[in-house]
DNA sequence: CCAGGCTTGGAGG
DNA sequence: CCTCCAAGCCTGG
């Protein structure tokens, strides 16, 4: 079984995906699209549909190292939601500069949701454009991608 | 060893 | 309000 590659789109962005089966190994950015197949659970989020990026693993969390504890802190904040990089090195036992020399070097965006970290006195940084991390946040915002985070709507 | 990064809180004007 | 600055912490070179 081999490593798929493949890219769709998000706004004026193409968000190329490196994968196989549930779990990731690359994701970015870039203005040039490529041929090829992207995990279900993104295309439905780049598409504003709902999606459960929970059911995907990334690469990035594995390990007992403080990068992957960060990697894991992030994935737990819901969608549509924020944090800053100084609660999530509280939460991880680090400091905030690390929090976000982690995002910069994260490896899969969205899976991992570097976006939801915002600074304390504003959004912070995204490459290779902040303007992506807004788009995204906006998108979450709007509720129709979280379903995850849907509650029940039962009798 | 040493500099750097998607920060932060405090000092000073 | 705004600018400046050092603390703080891993990683990669």
């Amino acid at each position: 079984m081999a490593i798929l590659t493949g890219s769709c789109r998000f706004g004026l962005w193409h968000v190329h995906v490196s994968w196989e089966g549930n779990l990731v190994y690359r994701v970015r950015f870039a203005r040039q699209g490529i041929e090829g197949p992207v995990p279900e659970e993104i295309r439905r989020y780049c598409a504003g549909r709902p999606a459960r990026l929970a059911d995907l693993q990334s690469i990035a969390t594995a390990g007992g190292g403080v990068y992957p504890r960060i990697y894991r802190a992030v994935r737990e904040i819901p969608c549509g939601e924020t944090t800053t990089y100084g609660e999530v090195a509280r939460t991880v036992g680090t400091a905030p500069r690390l929090v976000g020399l982690a995002m910069s070097r994260n490896p899969t965006p969205i899976v991992v949701p570097c976006h939801r970290v915002v600074a304390k006195t504003g959004i912070g940084g995204f490459s290779p454009d902040p303007a992506i991390k807004e788009e995204l946040l906006t998108m979450e915002r709007r509720g129709t991608v979280c379903r995850s985070e849907m509650r029940e709507v039962n009798r």
